[in-house]
DNA sequence: CACGGCAGCTGACAAAAGTCAACGACAGAG
DNA sequence: CTCTGTCGTTGACTTTTGTCAGCTGCCGTG
C-alpha cells in the first residue's frame, strides 16, 4: 500500500501521538522534523481518517421520550434532537447527530445505501472522516438535474470520500418521461444489478419529501404543482427515495412512479436497518406513512417531532 | 440510563468540542461552567470511553514482509513491530499494537476470547478505552494461583472494563491434581456452558508459552520442571490456553492435559479470528506449532520473528 | 545553466489547553 | 449549632498546540 514516506510520517506522528500520548515536541526529535510539521501532520491525519475521534451519540437517545417511541412505533434506535435549550441551532445539529450516529452503526464490509435530498446532503456534509475497511456507499435512486448542489450522486460521492468507502453511483435519470423508456432503462443491465444489489445492502440512510408545490420533484420540474396536487388528491402523501407513497407507506400506483428509476420499496425494506432522518415539522404526515409501511428502523427527529409522533400513535393507531 | 446530571453535562461537553469543534471556553459558556471544568469533564469523556481516539494500525500491516508473510502462512493479518530503529522499545510498542490491531477487529455485539499470559496482560494494561456496546468479554482458560499479578481472570475482566464490555470469568482453577476431578468439573453446568459457549465467539487473543523452565506452567506449580522436561521429550513444545500442544499444533496425549480446564483446541480452532500476539524470540517452535495447527489467523509480531517464520516456512515446509 | 514556480518545512508568535492550589458548599459527627 | 472532611469547582499560571509568513531546495523550462 502505501509506500508513500510522507504518508508513512503521518502515520507515525500520528502513532506516537495519539496512542503514545507523546508531546508534539516529543514526536518531532523521534522524527526528526520541526514540531510545526508534527502539528501540520497531525491534522492531516484527523482529515483522512488515520485517526478518528468519535463521540458517542449515547446523549440523544438517553431521554425517556426517546425510549417511548422506540417501543411505541416499534423502532430499533430513536435519536431525539432538542430544540427547546438555547444550546444550538438545532437545524445544524440534526445533521451532525444523524452523521454520528450512521457512522456508528456502521461496520466494516458494509453495504450502506444513500437515498437524496436535503436533508441527507447536510448529512454528508457533517459526516466525520473516517476510514472503515471494505465500506460500499450506493446510491438508491436515479439523478436529478443541475438546479440542485445536492444530487443524489454527490451525496453518495461525499459520504464513500468520508468514509474511505466506494462509492456507487447510479447513472441514470431519476424520471424518465415515458413508462415505456423507464422500464427499457430498468431492464439494462447495469442499472439492474445494481438496484438488484440494495437488497444486500446492511444499512440505508434517507429522509422522506413531501408533496407540497415547493417539494424537490415539483422545484426540478419531474412534476408540475398541477399534477403533484392532483396525485396528493387520488392519495399520495410523501416521497421515499424518489418514488411517491401513500398514507400507509406503499407504493402509489400511478404512471409517475413507473417513470421512476430507483430502489423499489420491497428492497428498501429487506435493509436490516433503515435509518430516517427528519428535519422540518412539515413532513410530519411524510413520516407516519414512511414509518407505517416499514421503510423506518432508525430515526432521527426533533423533541417535538417526536412528541407528535407519539401522540400520533397513542391516540389514533 | 445516565440519569446522572454530571455524566449528562460530560456528553454535552464531549459533544460540542469534539464534534462540533468548539473550543473550550466556548463549551464553559455554554454550559455555565467554567474552562477549568470542562477540560475536567473532557478527560473524563476519554478515559470513559464517551470520546474513542483511534489511530489505524495500518502502519505496522503495511510493508512487503506482512504482505508475504499472510501469503506464505496463509493468515487473514499480520502486524509487524519493527525492532532495529532506535524509534520506540518494541518490548513496550507490541502490546499497544496488539491491543490497537484487536480492538479495530471487535464490532458491537462480539464475544470475545481472552487467554491469558504476560503477553495478554501487557496488551489489557495499554487496551484504549472504547465503548462498544453489547460485546461480551469470556475468559478461555481457568485461573492460576496465587503468584501471579496476571491471572485469567484479571486479563478478562480488564479488557471487558476497557472496552465496556461484560466480562465472564470461568470460576475454576487451570489444572486439577485428579483426572477424575477435572472430569467431573468440566461436566458442571456452569463450566460446561462456558466452555461451550466459547465456539461461539467470533475472536480470540492469546499469546503461546514455551515449555523452558521458566515457563508459567512450571513456576506456578502446575507441573515441576522435571515434568515439563519429560514431556518435552514426549513431543510437547508449547502451551495454548493452558494446554500442551505438540510441533504440529495438535493437544498432547497426557494425563496433564485431562486435568486442565479450558478450552479445547476445536472450540478455538473454530472461532473466525484467532489473534496470536508473540513478544519473545524465544517462542519460535510454540508459534510455529501454533500456527502448523489453524490455531493462528492474525499475527502480531516483531520484524526478526516474521523474517524467522517466513524463511521457515519458505525452507523447511 | 539561469530562472521562476511550487511544495514542503521551519521559527516565532498567538491562541488554546492542562494543571493545581485554594475556595466554597455540603453532609455527617460531635 | 459548629466543626471538619470531602468533593467538586474555579481563577491564575504554565505548558502545549495552532498558525502563518517567509525560507529553502528541487524540478521543469526557456
Amino acid at each position: 500500500m502505501a509506500i508513500r514516506p510522507v504518508e508513512q510520517t503521518i502515520h507515525k506522528a500520528a502513532w506516537l501521538y495519539y496512542t503514545h500520548g507523546m508531546r508534539q515536541d516529543e514526536v518531532a526529535k523521534h522524527l526528526n522534523i520541526s514540531r510545526a510539521s508534527v502539528a501540520m501532520y497531525l491534522r492531516k491525519a484527523r482529515e483522512t481518517g488515520i485517526v478518528t475521534i468519535s463521540t458517542s451519540s449515547q446523549l440523544f437517545t438517553d431521554g425517556v421520550l426517546a425510549r417511548e417511541l422506540e417501543d411505541a412505533l416499534g423502532l430499533d434506535g430513536v435519536w431525539i434532537v432538542p430544540e427547546d435549550r438555547s444550546a444550538l441551532d438545532p437545524a445544524a445539529e440534526m445533521p451532525t447527530v444523524a452523521a454520528t450516529a450512521f457512522t456508528e452503526k456502521i461496520s466494516r464490509g458494509d453495504r450502506v445505501g444513500v437515498a437524496w435530498g436535503r436533508t441527507v446532503y447536510h448529512i454528508a456534509d457533517v459526516m466525520p472522516y473516517v476510514d472503515l475497511q471494505d465500506v460500499t456507499v450506493v446510491q438508491l435512486c436515479g439523478n436529478l438535474g443541475a438546479p440542485y448542489n445536492y444530487r443524489p450522486d454527490q451525496c453518495t460521492t461525499e459520504i464513500a470520500r468520508r468514509l474511505n468507502a466506494e462509492g456507487i453511483n447510479l447513472y441514470a435519470p431519476l424520471v424518465l418521461s415515458s413508462e415505456e423508456l423507464a422500464a427499457a432503462l430498468m431492464d439494462e443491465p447495469v442499472i439492474r444489478e445494481q438496484l438488484a444489489s440494495i437488497s444486500s445492502c446492511s444499512l440505508a440512510l434517507y429522509s422522506v419529501g413531501g408533496i407540497e408545490d415547493d417539494s424537490h420533484l415539483v422545484k426540478c420540474g419531474a412534476l408540475s404543482a398541477a399534477e403533484m396536487q392532483a396525485l396528493g388528491r387520488a392519495g399520495a402523501v410523501g416521497v421515499m427515495a424518489g418514488r411517491l407513497i401513500d398514507a400507509d407507506g406503499q407504493l402509489m400506483d400511478c404512471s409517475y412512479n413507473r417513470r421512476v428509476i430507483s430502489a423499489d420499496l420491497g428492497s428498501i425494506r429487506a435493509i436490516p436497518k433503515r435509518m430516517m432522518v427528519v428535519e422540518q415539522a412539515a413532513k410530519f404526515l411524510p413520516l407516519v406513512a414512511a414509518i407505517r409501511g416499514g421503510l423506518v428502523s432508525h430515526l432521527v427527529v426533533t423533541t417535538s417531532m417526536a412528541r407528535r409522533l407519539l401522540d400520533h400513535w397513542n391516540t389514533g393507531a
